[in-house]
RNA sequence: GGAAGCGUGGCCGAGUGGUUGAAGGCGCACGACUCGAAAUCGUGUAUGCAGCAAUGUAUCGGAGGUUCGAAUCCUCUCGCUUCCGCCA
């Protein structure tokens, strides 16, 4: 979430910027005039228990003055009368907040999906694909029906080589984090409700929530690593010194992918559960930018080494989550499809995460001040097999091992 | 799941209901000493909110309650540890 005190002072840039993405569910001025409201409560609570606290003091040595007391819970009288409607206040004015988006930086293209703006391009793009389902399913290598079976539609099986691939892209991925100086690290597949609404992701309420929740306890599948990763220093001040942190979380995502059937649902692209490798970095606000550029430059590393055909795109407005200033998504150019799908993105959230999570930074001269926070996607496994099979499927032949992925397959070139 | 114990500042760790926002230590910062460093000594060192500031106020896992006054007492709740049960 935006602070308060940045929205009083930037008012109009705050309202543009939340029309900008599109959802614009908060009036701005009445948010300011709660806040307005919760000042003058407060104050006046505050000087009510100065008052108190001054009349006790008189009190300390134990003997009690039936005149004070009296003063006393006269003041408590009044106290109990605004307390309720402060803290009330207080509880409004934080859901408000919740629901107001990041503000975008001045370089992200206005307009919806359309206004995208590639920003790089890699590769030739191939002019024959192999479409990866039936590839797949020709191998006896994904099965569906099962996953139906057991879990309902949109859930499935690897198996044999696709499931080795897998593994390989994972160790794959792990070593080209490893080599940027990323903690490798598994986490929790499960997150409450505050670690899920801190991230600024839809709460459980909400009918656009994407997550699975837990029957009868505060709990969700996590849509990604970022959600257990961002949770991860949550409530703590960071010494300058150990800035920046940089995280590679690997995990299970589930998502309900609600709605979004049509939109090519067909095979492993869009599923309810897949496994990823996700980055995560806290570092200091003057380094995010940065930082976004560096996470951007590994993921078009790990595509360029799997030699993926790719651009990348600086997503408009329209575009953009609650939580990110900025988001590039690489997308790979699909030979079947003709078209580019997306494949990872990474996002630069400012301090917007890491303000409703109070994660903060103690900097070297003692002031402490809310952090920056970003994400970026290393390897999505599901869709990168995808890619995988379209780019190196040999039709009705076997599947060629991108060159760096023969040492976690045992030096084959084609399995 | 049953029983017991414990949750205090960046960390460790004191804390008879009343100058306790909190002793002491560690760590850290600055200063002195030194050619420099180590050691030593001195000073400082939680966060939120309001305020130009002085300062006020809140916070000792969380939420309520008792009291003129709560880190200290009561209730609930969450987490951790240990023992038992169960189990990859």
């Amino acid at each position: 979430m935006l602070d308060i005190n940045f929205i009083r002072n930037n008012q109009s840039l705050v309202e543009k910027s939340a029309h900008e993405k599109g959802y614009y569910d908060v009036d701005i001025s009445k948010l300011i005039e709660l806040d307005d409201r919760r000042k003058v409560l407060a104050k006046q609570a505050d000087d009510l228990r100065a008052d108190r606290n001054s009349l006790s003091a008189k009190m300390k040595n134990g003997k009690p003055d039936p005149e004070l007391i009296a003063q006393v819970k006269d003041i408590k009288a009044q106290l109990a009368e605004i307390e309720p409607e402060l803290s009330e206040l207080e509880v409004t004015i934080r859901n408000q907040l919740k629901r107001v988006p990041n503000v975008i930086f001045d370089d992200v293209p206005l307009g919806g999906e359309e206004c995208n703006a590639e920003v790089a391009k890699w590769g030739e793009h191939r002019t024959d694909g192999v479409d990866h389902l039936d590839y797949a399913i020709s191998r006896n290598w994904v099965d569906f029906e099962r996953g139906a079976k057991v879990a309902g539609a949109k859930f499935y099986y690897l198996r044999d080589e696709l499931a080795l691939l897998e593994n390989a892209l994972l160790q794959f991925g792990i070593k080209k984090v490893l080599e940027h100086g990323f903690h490798f690290m598994t986490v929790p597949d499960m997150v409450s409700s505050e670690i899920l609404e801190g991230c600024g992701f839809n709460p459980r309420s909400s009918q656009q929530s994407d997550e699975y929740y837990i029957e009868g306890e505060d709990l969700a599948m996590i849509a990604t690593a970022e959600m257990p990763l961002t949770g991860f220093h949550m409530n703590e001040i960071i010494d300058e010194k150990d800035l920046p942190l940089c995280y590679a979380g690997y995990s299970a995502c589930f998502r309900k992918e609600a709605g979004t059937y049509g939109k090519h649902t067909r095979g492993l692209f869009r599923v309810h559960q897949f496994n990823k490798l996700e980055m995560y970095v806290f570092c200091l606000p003057e380094k995010s930018r940065e930082m976004h550029e560096k996470i951007r430059s590994i993921e078009e590393e790990i595509w360029q080494e799997l030699d993926i055909p790719y651009h990348v795109i600086n997503n408009a407005a329209g575009d953009l989550g609650s939580p990110a200033a900025k988001k590039y998504d690489i997308e790979y150019w699909s030979p079947v499809d003709q078209k580019y799908r997306e494949l990872t993105s990474c996002s630069n959230c400012t301090d917007f995460q890491a303000r409703s999570l109070n994660i903060r930074v103690r900097r070297n001269d003692g002031s402490v001040e809310v952090l920056h926070t970003l994400n970026g996607t290393a390897i999505s496994l599901a869709r990168t097999m995808v890619a995988i099979i379209e780019n190196y499927a040999v039709k009705d032949g076997k599947l060629r091992v991108p060159e760096v992925l023969k040492p976690y397959l045992n030096g084959e070139s084609e399995i």
